[in-house]
RNA sequence: GGCUGGGUAACAAAGUGGUUAUGUAAUGGAUUGCAAAUCCAUUGACCUCGGUUCGAUUCCGAGCCCAGCCUCCA
């Protein structure tokens, strides 16, 4: 049984869906004003992976996955004009550039990608219920503000209480809200910005409430888990909480899953700190598979510290278990034989709160015992059916999706030396070896290792790879 | 200042009140023309100080250190 940590209640929770077998869930996707770094490559795969296993456990027909695009922000407005360049231009191009990042990752599109500006009748139609419902005003500068005097419990989730929030908060001079802690619904137009018709003039909607209309309109006014980054708890998830309930009257999300933090030199690696390294980059280094292993070798709520070390970590332990499957004829979709002792560990791992690490320690076992028997019975139908399931647990996490060969021996760098050469070299050194020619057999193995290649031999020929 | 997390062997990373996590690296063996790969084996650990306990890395308390949130951020 899958059990989740609820960081609403800091609980390990047992995950039951509010409707019996069927899994909906929301996260918090890009705000498309630049290309993905590598904290969004952690959320995309984090909840790729949770997704692929809700899928497994529940069937792929009854999980709902949604995870928003925010197209329209003060940081978007601020790059198109600093561009010159139309909005949705700008937003289109980033879109499109995320979209190329999550498919080369191996990331599984969302059931549903809403556009918060595809979604401002419902935006203003919830404003204008909060406003009704007296949690929210018209300041007089035009501006519409959350109430916060009139939410309940706000500050639960990040266990805040509104004194020391504030305590802490500087007051501007010319503050229309009735409380400084009120964070605006929706902006009233400035010169030369993208406005959207309100009951309260032109205008365009705060950040906080496109989520929770845009949640809302897709699974209800209540759903099973919202995900996203830990740094979205404040104010982010605070504030759709008091929104949603607000305007519902009940509860909005009952299990709340963050991702940890990815650090570059031990520090948090943001946009504002500008120290952040785009998808786009690592993968003109790694392959999309190692990048992956990387992020699901921690678990999803520690720390992740982005490193050459750590990556490379990853791309050598990723090699062992494509090499481990060269050279058999394995069907891209296999069932999971789920009644023996790797599957099991390997499912409990998973079903305790997704601890990725621990699952893949199980598939290091699959891959000893893989290695092993092959050693002993070759291509035997029982070695393949365990290899198969290797492959096929693996792919549940999203790995071992490649041909092993084509993993093993494919060129991410220009200018790496051809997969034809290698293998001219390869045969000339085949003739070598026959002739027991070991010291120009060896010299072309040297060379072809000076170009990043390594060779092997074993019994039916040579092996080579890419190191 | 308030609030969250965390400090595990060379590195990465799980977990546990007493029994091998796991991977990389290292060492020895098997294998190989030599290597590589693979298999077998081995070394190496739980921040400090108290407390609880027959026994604590694991529970409790204090301290030190690190990261994060309290303002936009995945």
């Amino acid at each position: 049984m899958l059990k989740l940590r609820n960081t609403f209640t800091g609980d390990k929770e047992k995950f039951i869906p509010m409707i019996d077998g069927k899994v909906s869930m929301y996260v918090c996707g890009m705000t498309v004003y630049d290309y993905c770094h590598i904290g969004h490559a952690r959320v995309l795969v984090v909840f790729d992976v949770l997704s692929k296993y809700l899928r497994y456990i529940y069937g792929d027909e009854n999980v709902v996955y949604v995870r928003n695009i925010t197209d329209i922000d003060d940081k978007i407005i601020a790059r198109a004009l600093h561009n010159n360049e139309a909005l949705d231009d700008l937003t289109g191009r980033y879109i499109a550039a995320m979209h190329e990042d999550t498919e080369r990752l191996g990331v599984q599109d969302p059931d549903m990608e809403p556009r918060a500006t595809h979604h401002m009748p419902q935006i203003i139609a919830m404003i204008a219920t909060l406003i009704e419902k007296e949690v929210a005003y018209q300041a007089q500068n035009g501006d519409v503000y959350f109430r916060i005097s009139a939410a309940t419990a706000y500050g639960r989730l990040a266990r805040k209480n509104i004194d020391d929030l504030r305590a802490g908060i500087r007051v501007e001079v010319d503050d229309v809200k009735e409380n400084p802690l009120d964070f605006v619904l929706w902006k009233h137009t400035k010169l030369g910005e993208p406005s959207w018709n309100s009951p309260w003039g032109k205008g365009r909607p705060g950040w906080h409430i496109e989520c929770s209309a845009m949640s809302m309109h897709c699974l209800g006014d209540q759903f099973d888990i919202h995900g996203g980054g830990l740094d979205l708890k404040f104010p982010h998830h605070e504030n759709e909480i008091a929104q949603s309930e607000g305007c519902s009257g009940h509860k909005y999300v009952n299990y709340w899953v963050h991702n940890g933090f990815v650090r570059i030199d031990s520090e948090k690696m943001s946009k504002s700190l500008g120290n952040y390294v785009f998808i786009r980059d690592v993968l003109q280094e790694y392959k999309p598979e190692v990048v992956r292993y990387f992020i699901i070798s921690s678990h999803y709520q520690s720390p992740l510290n982005y490193s050459e070390a750590n990556l490379e970590n990853a791309k050598s332990s990723l090699f062992s278990f494509y090499r481990a499957l060269v050279g058999f004829e394995l069907p891209d979709s296999i069932q999971i034989e789920n009644d023996n002792k790797y599957s099991r560990a390997f499912f409990e791992a998973l079903d305790d709160d997704l601890n990725t690490p621990v699952a893949l320690s199980v598939l290091f076992e699959m891959l000893r015992e893989v290695n092993k028997i092959r050693h002993i019975k070759g291509s035997a139908p029982e070695v393949l059916a365990m290899a198969a399931q290797l492959k096929a647990h693996a792919g549940l996490l999203g790995l071992l999706k490649d041909d092993p060969v084509e993993f093993l021996q494919s060129a991410i760098r220009p200018g790496s030396i051809s997969s034809e050469e290698v293998n001219g070299m390869i045969e000339r050194r085949a003739l070598a070896k026959r002739e027991k020619n070991w010291e120009e057999s060896d010299h072309i193995r040297d060379c072809l290792a000076a170009q990043g290649v390594v060779l092997e031999d074993s019994h039916e020929g040579q092996h080579w790879r890419r190191a």
